[in-house]
This record gives structure tokens, C-alpha cells and sequence, in this order.
DNA sequence: ATTATCTATAGATCTATAGATAATGC
DNA sequence: ATTATCTATAGATCTATAGATAATGC
């Protein structure tokens, strides 16, 4: 069976690249990559430093790779906890307020990503595309009374960074309170009345899947 | 004169520190800081290796110094042009507008700015602390309605950024009117009516002194 | 005499590869 | 037979220091 004999192959070989990824994460979310050694990961990895090459070509292409992985797992499990919420405006509040709560019960990638530049998180599939979704939807819903939708994902994108920077710098904080305080402001800022803006942002969250 | 003594040693020691630091700046600008090595660092100030340790302790340290001072410089600039400007709103759209007109003008500070991470910019007593005297200027005065001042800045702050960062990705857009957008929008977040956020928005900026 | 600077270098570390070894499929 | 992995290492690079030199003030 040949399929079997490739399978076997690429299983080992995709464990080993994992392997390799999750150290990376384990690696960002501690230092921010700045000086930590191939050596040092693949060793964290438990992996030989050969077969670090065999792999990537070097430690900003396993980075990128280690950010775009999170950034994906992060991403779909948003939009698991989110199915089912139809209000373009509910969305995106639950989208601030869920990073938070992840932020606790994903506190690697929260951390992988307050040492990240901003550049490099709104690149790619992860929150950015989701938000991107969001705002065109609710200004096409006529929800949004937006004079530049590029600028509000600006806005949008920065204030939840800063957010979980926040996050990660005051431990202690109410952050729930603080994602729900942040939502509320945000969709003040999209158009919605203080009122409506209020009484969105403190809708209950869908229990988790 | 003892006094003129130390007045020649230092003021040549005060030069390397600041061809130091003055470089580590322009590495910090193109590069992240990165992969530079104190070795290329003080060639660049055209300083011996040697008398990098006599000022700095590493490279963290001299980073360190050179956001600090890049930041320092670009508050004083944006001080003096606001000088004069009483509304804390107008004051604080006037910053946001700034920062992209200074862009142009301070290539190096922004383009720095877009390759840190927010938790490094936000500390000192740059951008952030102008930001939280407007905005806590702006609450006693009843011009803003502000659940949480703290919430307020971290969206502020974060905003701020990722406007630069935009500018950096797209040399081409017309930043002067996303810096007017966006401190529209934020006018309107912190509480002004739409017209009137407007209105502060557009307002002329002072002639520069 | 004092101090800052420079050059040269020791020692450490890091990258990337070469060659050997082990696992798998045929 | 093929492929991925491992170990060991060559070569490059980087940090930090030691010792020599030059500038300044007394």
C-alpha cells in the first residue's frame, strides 16, 4: 500500500514540524524570539538541530509560520464560540470580549501576541479578516454609519492589541469588564446610539460549544 | 577651571553617547533592531567598540535609551505646535493629526514607532502621556463621556499605532485625511456628537512656530 | 594624572552542513 | 532503496574585556 508508506512518512515528518512549531510558540509567547537559538528551540522541540533545516529554511520562516498557526486556532475558535450570532455589531463585540476571555484560557497565544508587533498579527486570516467581515457587513446592513471602513479596522485592530497588551501588563484587572467597556465604545464609535451601543455590548455570550 | 574641564571631558563624552544612541536610532528605524550587532552599531556611530560598554551595559540598554529619547523628541515637536490650543478634544485630535503629518516630516521616529511593539511605546512619557492629560483634561471639563479613561487610552494608544503602521504600508494613501478620519471618530467615541467631532476634527491646525 | 577612547582578541555562541544512523516500504 | 532523523563540527559571528594610546587639565 503505497498511500500507507506515504502516510506513515508524513505523519512523522508533520509530527516533527509540529513539534518544531509549538516550541516556536512556547518560544514567541515567553521572549519574542529575540534571542532565542535555532538550537535552542529544536532542543525544546526535542528535535535534532538537523532536522530543524529539514523543515524551514530558517528562524523567521518558523516564526512566521509559529504566528500564523496560533493566529489560525485562535481565529477559528472565535468563530466557533460566535456561531450562530447573525448582528454584524454583536459580532464584533463578542469578538473583543471573547479575546479576552481567551486570554485566559489561551494564554500563550495572548502572550505570543503582545510581544508581536502589530504588523505581523494584522497581516494575515487571523482577527483582522474576521473584523474586516464584520464592519462590511454591518455597513452594508446599514448597521455601521462609517466615513472610512480601512480607518475603523485600524481603530478596531490597535485598540484590541492594546487591549491584550493591557491584559498582560495588569494581571489582576477586571478584563472582562474592561473587553465589555471597550466593545461598548468601539460600537459607539461605529454609529450605534449609546443606548443600543450599551445594551449590545452586555448581551450574553453563546455558552461554548 | 575645574568647571571648564569637566565641561570639555563630558561634552565629548556626551558626542559618543549621542552618535551612539543617534545610530542605534536609524538601526531601530530599518530594522527592528534585529540582527544588528553592537559591532555594526558603533561603527555606524563611528565609535570603537570599546567605548560602547563605557556608556551602555548592552544592547537593551542602549534600545532602551534610543526609544526613550526618540519618543522625547517627538513629543516636544508636537507640544510646540499645539501650543496655544485650550479645547483638550481639539488638542487630542490635534495629536492624532500630527503624528502623520510628522511622519513625513520624521521618517525615522515613525518608521521606529512601527517596528516596536505597543508595551514599549506606551510606557514612557511619549505619545501616552500627552494622551492621558488631554483625555483626563477633557473628562474634568464634562467634554467627554468616558465610562473608563484607562479603556479610553488603551484604544487611543493602540489606535495611534496602527494609524502609523498603516502609513508605513501604504506610502501612497492621503494620511492627512486618515488622521482626520480617525480623530473623527475618536471625538465621537469619547462622546462629541457626530457633527461637532466633525467639526474639531477639521478645525485649521496651528501654523507651525 | 586622569579619563575616554581605540585596537585587538579570547571565549562563547550560533548557523548551517556533512556524514552516519535508524526507520520504513518494497 | 528511500527518506528523515541524528550527532558532530567547521566556519562565521558576536560579546565583552584587556591593554595601549591619545586627549585633557593641573
Amino acid at each position: 500500500m503505497p498511500a500507507l508508506r506515504r502516510n506513515r512518512f508524513e505523519r512523522r515528518r508533520a509530527e516533527t514540524r509540529q513539534a518544531l512549531v509549538r516550541a516556536a510558540r512556547q518560544t514567541l509567547a515567553e521572549s519574542g524570539g529575540a534571542g532565542a537559538s535555532v538550537h535552542a528551540i529544536a532542543e525544546r522541540a526535542d528535535v535534532g538541530l538537523g532536522s530543524f533545516y529539514n523543515h524551514f529554511t530558517g528562524k523567521p520562516d518558523l516564526f512566521d509560520v509559529a504566528v500564523a498557526d496560533a493566529l489560525e486556532e485562535y481565529g477559528q475558535a472565535v468563530d466557533e464560540r460566535l456561531h450562530g450570532v447573525d448582528d454584524p455589531a454583536e459580532r464584533l463585540a463578542g469578538g473583543v470580549r471573547l479575546s479576552v476571555r481567551m486570554a485566559e484560557s489561551y494564554p500563550e497565544i495572548m502572550q505570543m501576541l503582545c510581544h508581536s508587533q502589530l504588523g505581523r498579527i494584522c497581516g494575515g486570516g487571523g482577527l483582522a479578516a474576521r473584523a474586516k467581515r464584520d464592519v462590511e457587513e454591518g455597513m452594508a446592513a446599514g448597521r455601521f454609519t462609517v466615513v472610512d471602513p480601512v480607518i475603523a479596522l485600524t481603530v478596531l485592530n490597535g485598540s484590541l492589541l492594546a487591549l491584550l497588551e493591557l491584559w498582560c501588563n495588569q494581571p489582576g484587572a477586571d478584563s472582562d469588564q474592561a473587553a465589555g467597556i471597550m466593545a461598548e465604545m468601539i460600537l459607539h464609535m461605529l454609529g450605534l446610539s449609546p443606548d443600543e451601543a450599551r445594551d449590545v455590548a452586555r448581551r450574553a455570550l453563546p455558552a461554548t460549544v
